[in-house]
DNA sequence: TTGATTTATCAAGATTCGTTGATATATGTT
DNA sequence: AACATATATCAACGAATCTTGATAAATCAA
């Protein structure tokens, strides 16, 4: 029985990164509570509006996000699968250790 | 019972910057087997020493591992209460939504 | 069509990040 | 002491990231 591995370190990377700062943190806070449009975070986070769009791009890109346009407002909301993805990643990262061979290092 | 919040947006985004890198999930993918020192892992990635070394200190800066001097060596390995910080943080994500307002936004 | 609104994109600049090679520090050996 | 080994730190560089303000694109209203 193998232990499992991070498959793809550059996937896993990409999906860390986009939890890796605090702006998309707080998106990410709003969006768990339902779908929103990028108005309404502007207000609730105080951000400039390029920059929420910014964010949303990488987070979109790292698939945690999806969107939905209706007419002219773009709803985004939480990724239940990448939610999956990172739960697989974290506990990849937890795997019971084994014994390592007996001998010191080097 | 009001949701789960991920409480520092500024410690997760260490937390998981700390994990935003391929070199550094495959440092963790041999440390989760068990302790290990520098040299081990020179071997083992195929990296070079002075590099491990940054990545090794952006781990431990983060929290998510220890290390341990014997001799002329370092051993490092996984700080298991970094893990549990992190199955929280990603739990806080998960938080069951809620119906947002009836109203739509804006 | 003209104008307003919502969001995305772009350009510029500042900052942070990751890599490399050289050097420093600590420890152990002879 | 002199030397070897393991690791950390430093300086320099390029690459990636984030922010801001300006502009573009899409949609809707009048």
């Amino acid at each position: 029985m193998k232990g499992i591995t991070v498959r793809s370190p550059a996937r896993a990377a990409e999906l860390f990164h986009a939890l890796a700062d605090p702006t998309r943190l707080e998106i990410l806070d709003e969006l768990k509570e339902g779908e929103c449009c990028v108005c309404e975070l502007t207000d609730r986070l105080q951000a400039g509006q390029s920059r929420l769009s910014f964010h949303l791009k990488v987070l979109k890109g790292a698939g945690m996000i999806v969107d939905r346009r209706e007419g002219r407002w773009m709803y985004y909301s939480v990724n239940a699968e990448a939610l999956a993805e990172l739960d697989d990643l974290v506990d990849s990262l937890k795997q019971a250790k084994r014994a390592r061979r007996a001998t010191g290092c080097c």
